[in-house]
RNA sequence: GCGGGUGUGGUGAAAUUGGUAGACACGCCAGACUUAGGAUCUGGUGCCUCACGGUGUGUAGGUUCGAGUCCUAUCACCCGCACCA
């Protein structure tokens, strides 16, 4: 019988899908094992081979857990709102739905193909009314939450509004708005409802407030800072600007502690939490208050260097600084206005690019030393951004380096003053910003202290005068969740007075509305603006036509959509209850599966859905919605698999191509050749292929310069895309060599996390390991399995193959599991084994990797139904010692020989000692080890 | 600049607590077979050398009986953050 992968793997693909194999359940004995993908974004360019990479390693992890006697989740779905569907939705006027479902089946046709294990009963998609309702509905708790400081976690908004009514918010700790105006309780009573409701917009943990955002013209809509890659957009890399509007936002602010905090319980890659921690950005030290000569405000500036307060001899504020325009003195109102107009003129990105070159304006203005109760100047400069802390820096410019070269540049000019030295270090040359390695002096009672103990007195001292505390400032900035985009979930709210009003739970979904185009309207408004029917009759609770809006009982509702992070922030305890109507998952599920044990994908996410899951996690955490404060205990990101670009050189005139071997000295230029026109191997150009290529009809004329008879194209790495003609498409591989041995194939590239070029070349050696494997099992008439005792050599092979796999499954490190099934079945195949005590295990230990053609194995060894859930099977000790080898054995811990050992380790006894060198021997004269002690596959130890 | 990571044959890569470096596979070389293939099988293949032998894990040191592995310095590349006060 012949190997035929292609009947095998349709044939057990359709069994699994009908026998619902891999369904699980929410209520077992088993011990749980929740592994999960990133879900994709289903695009219209379908998989290419570097996709499944990931959702292979996942499926062997879920496979081998099936075996080893776990209650598996292993879901799948689709990240179905996102903006590619809706630019060709406004290029083409097609539904985005229309085609992300499109996509979406295509998508489930390459899946299906490779034979994963996913239990597709519980596929979420988050453009879904029946999934998106659930997130509308964490929305709205987050709008009813304020985060309470004392608690240290998120509480119900009544909470609030209890304490407002009894104490007011004097002693209210609260994450929450800038500048809240204190109140008593008997001020809040008398408020207006309308009062009421603006102020405890300021405490919610989603707001609706002006900031500034990054808004990008190219896409009409506002990003989030994750969404911007060097001052730039992510997608499509267009310009982004500053803008001031109304938003909704995050309040993520409020974690940052504890997402840093929740760091150090989980299983992540160190870079993977060492971007985190950058992007939450934490610093101690301390905020100090100057007051202002002349003006009754003052400048807050937060530093991480209060010891050096003595050595501030100015201040810089951001041009952007809201005490600007009040402080500047009517002689340098001109130059200062000029400088805030022409940075302001500047692009995010212009900003970036020349973080060198100098400028700013004196105010004119001085503030107050708190305690030497000087004058210092107040300049601003584009180097201090807004942004951060308070946009104020007290600048000490003999300590930073930025400050003293601003102060340098500014030398000699109004308002500069020389520089002060405070350490007894030499700064003639350049800031002396270490934190270590000197004693401050000039710095009155500071003298003599060093940055620790220094920064200690100080804050003592700046307390006692009422000028300045310890503060912890975070780089984190509240994330902006609104979007001025069509393909996204609608907010589930509606303005009354231009303030917002959730709907209740029992009227949503809030359906996306239908539109007639999917731009921003005429006037600006966003593409929900063009929806006829979109107002909210809060009579009957419903959506209506905007005719209707009397803002009486019909009111507007809000045109934003979420943005993509929104539905992928809690998918993961949605799987674990796909179809509850009520609730996003029942707590009986969210208990049973907790959190999810393995998470696979790209660290592309780090500071984005990462982040963002993480925040909401604790926040469904916080109010008794999820189980645990972590949602993904162990983490691995993939790494990329990149195209093997091939090339053809064509000459200035594109009349004579080039062989590659023959371009060194000839002016040439390499043009993309699609894979389909040359052999892998080889890397031999298939002329004809070419010619009739049509991509490729300029050169249908073109004289072909070959070498040795043949046309060799050039190959280069490059990222796989479409445009580089260098996309290897999964189907491809299965209908050849079949999706088993593309499974092993994509684990036998290398370790896992690693990026690496896909080479098809390669694929001969894992596709004749399956062929091997099979005629283990059969030969041209059928099986061939005996039920005779196996040999001890046969057991050692199975033995040792059983152990490594079990390690390596363990350990992630699926490259050198596929190399330990190779050496198995060679070694079988030379001992002629035909023996079933061997060949049943070698089919279930090979199962996770190349599902397929196991359960064929396993039916020719006379099994009925799936082999995905028998039990793994567990290796014997004592077949891993090899007999006539020599072992490198330790002495007293210390010293190593070498001895040999005999096969059975029943009765271990040593065979002879083989000195390793004569220095080790002269140290062992006169001893003789008396006791071994035998740890079957590791080093073994002697003592004596 | 700060932080994280990686350097091993022609190629992808193995190497458990420090213990025969290069498993396994691709490629290459030689041979067998054959209905001549991108098939199958056998043998070989780090480098230098006809060989004996020498040498070898980015570079230079160190610890150790013994270092790819540990320590110090240094170089190169990749990733993240970056005028963050």
């Amino acid at each position: 019988m012949k190997y035929f992968h292609n009947e095998i793997e349709a044939k057990w693909q359709k069994y699994w899908a009908e026998n619902q194999t891999f369904a699980a359940s929410n209520t077992s004995d088993k011990p749980k094992y929740y592994v999960l993908d990133m879900f994709p974004y289903p695009s219209g360019a379908g998989l290419h081979v570097g996709h499944p990479l990931g959702y292979i390693a996942s499926d062997i992890v879920a496979r081998f857990k099936r075996h080893k006697g776990f209650n598996v989740l292993h879901p799948q779905g689709y990240d179905s709102f996102g903006l590619p569907a809706e630019q060709y939705a406004i290029q083409t006027g097609q539904h985005p739905e229309k085609t992300t479902k499109e996509n979406i089946t295509r998508y489930r046709e390459q899946l299906d193909k490779i034979g994963f294990s996913f239990d597709w009963s519980r596929e979420v998609r988050t453009s879904n009314p029946d999934y998106y309702k659930h997130t509308q509905w964490i929305f709205i708790q987050l709008f009813n939450s304020w985060y309470n400081i004392t608690s240290d976690k998120a509480e119900d908004i009544a909470t609030l509004i209890a304490l407002f009514e009894k104490e007011g918010n004097a002693n209210v700790k609260a994450v929450c708005d800038d500048n809240i105006t204190p109140f008593t309780a008997a001020e809040w009573n008398s408020f207006s409802s309308e009062a009421q409701q603006r102020i405890l917009l300021q405490y919610r943990l989603t707001y609706l407030a002006e900031t500034e955002v990054n808004w990008c013209p190219a896409l009409g809509t506002v990003l989030a800072n994750d969404e911007i890659v060097n001052g730039v957009s992510e997608r499509g890399g267009h310009p982004v600007i500053r803008k001031k509007m109304t938003q909704w936002s995050m309040r993520i602010s409020a974690y940052a502690e504890r997402l840093l905090q929740g760091l150090e319980t989980i299983d992540w890659t160190e870079s993977l939490k060492e971007s985190q921690r950058n992007w939450i950005g934490k610093s101690v030290g301390a905020s100090v208050t100057f007051n202002l000569k002349n003006h009754e405000e003052v400048i807050e500036v937060f530093t991480t260097r209060p010891d050096t307060i003595f050595g501030v001899t100015f201040m810089t504020l951001a041009p952007e600084h809201e005490l600007v325009a009040q402080i500047t003195t009517p002689e340098q109102k001109a130059a200062v206005e000029a400088y805030v107009e022409a940075t302001a003129k500047r692009s995010e990105r212009e900003r970036m690019a020349d973080v060198k070159t100098i400028s700013g304006v004196f105010t004119g203005a001085y503030a107050e030393h708190p305690f030497t109760k000087e004058p210092i100047p107040v300049w601003i400069g584009d180097y201090v951004l807004a942004g951060y802390g308070t946009g104020a820096v007290m600048a000490v410019p003999c300590g930073d380096e930025r400050d003293y070269a601003f102060a340098n540049f500014f030398k000699g000019t109004h308002g500069m003053p020389e520089i002060k030295n405070i350490f007894n270090q030499d700064i003639s040359q350049e800031a002396f910003g270490a934190k270590e390695g000197f004693e401050l002096v000039n710095s009155d009672f500071l003298n003599g202290l060093g940055y620790k103990e220094g920064t200690k007195k100080v804050i003592e001292e700046l307390e006692k005068i009422g000028a300045g505390k310890a503060k912890v400032n975070y780089r984190l900035r509240d994330a902006v969740f609104s979007r001025q985009r069509y393909w996204g979930e609608p907010f589930p709210v509606y303005y009354v007075n231009g303030l917002p009003q959730m709907i209740a739970k029992e009227h949503l979904p809030i359906v996306l509305p239908e539109v007639e185009k999917y731009l921003p309207t005429e006037d600006g408004q966003p593409p929900l603006g063009n929806a006829s029917v979109w107002a909210w009759d809060s009579v009957n609770n419903k959506v209506v036509e905007n005719e209707k809006i009397d803002n009486q009982t019909v009111f507007a509702l809000e045109l934003n959509t979420m943005p993509g992070w929104a539905g992928s922030s809690w998918y993961w305890m949605r799987y674990m209850d796909a179809h509850n109507e009520n609730d996003f998952a029942s707590q009986e599920a969210l208990q049973y599966w907790e959190n999810v044990d393995l998470y696979i994908g790209g660290s592309e996410h780090a500071t984005g859905h990462l982040l963002y899951s993480r925040f909401w996690n604790k926040f469904l955490k916080d109010r008794g919605f999820a189980p645990t404060e972590e949602p993904f205990k162990k983490l691995i990101n993939q790494g990329m698999i990149l195209g093997m670009s091939a090339f053809v050189y064509r000459s200035e005139d594109s009349k004579t191509l080039y062989s590659k071997g023959l371009i060194a000295d000839k002016n040439v230029h390499p043009i993309h050749v699609d894979l389909s026109c040359i052999n892998d191997v080889t890397n031999e150009l298939n002329i004809e292929k070419f010619k009739a290529h049509p991509l490729y009809s300029d050169y249908a004329n073109a004289e072909f310069i070959l070498e040795d008879g043949k046309y060799i194209v050039g190959r280069e790495v490059e990222k796989m895309s479409k445009s580089k003609y260098n996309v290897v498409n999964p189907d491809d591989i299965c209908e050849q060599y079949g999706a088993d041995t593309l499974r092993l194939y994509e684990m036998f590239l290398g370790p896992l996390e690693q990026a690496k070029p896909w080479n098809t070349a390669g694929i001969t050696g894992v596709s004749g390991f399956l062929k091997k494997l099979w005629r283990l099992y059969f030969d041209d008439n059928g099986s061939i399995i005996t039920n005779d005792e196996p040999t001890a050599e046969m057991y050692k092979s199975l033995h040792k193959t059983i152990k490594k796999v079990t390690e390596d499954i363990e350990n992630f490190s699926f490259n050198t599991s596929v190399s330990q099934f190779m050496i198995c079945v060679n070694e079988l195949q030379q001992l002629k084994c035909r023996h079933r005590a061997i060949l049943e295990p070698l089919a279930i230990l090979v199962s996770p990797y190349a599902p397929h053609i196991a359960e064929e194995l396993w039916s020719a060894l006379g099994h009925e139904g799936s082999i995905a859930t028998v039990a793994f099977p567990i290796f014997e000790a004592k077949y891993l010692v090899e007999s006539e080898k020599e072992y490198p054995v330790s002495f007293n811990g210390k010293m190593r020989f070498t001895i040999k050992l005999p096969l059975d380790l029943s009765a271990p006894q040593i065979e002879e000692i083989v000195m390793a060198d004569e220095r080790t021997q002269a140290q062992l004269q006169g001893r003789t080890p008396n006791k071994v002690i035998i740890v079957p596959g590791k080093i073994i130890n002697l003592v004596g």
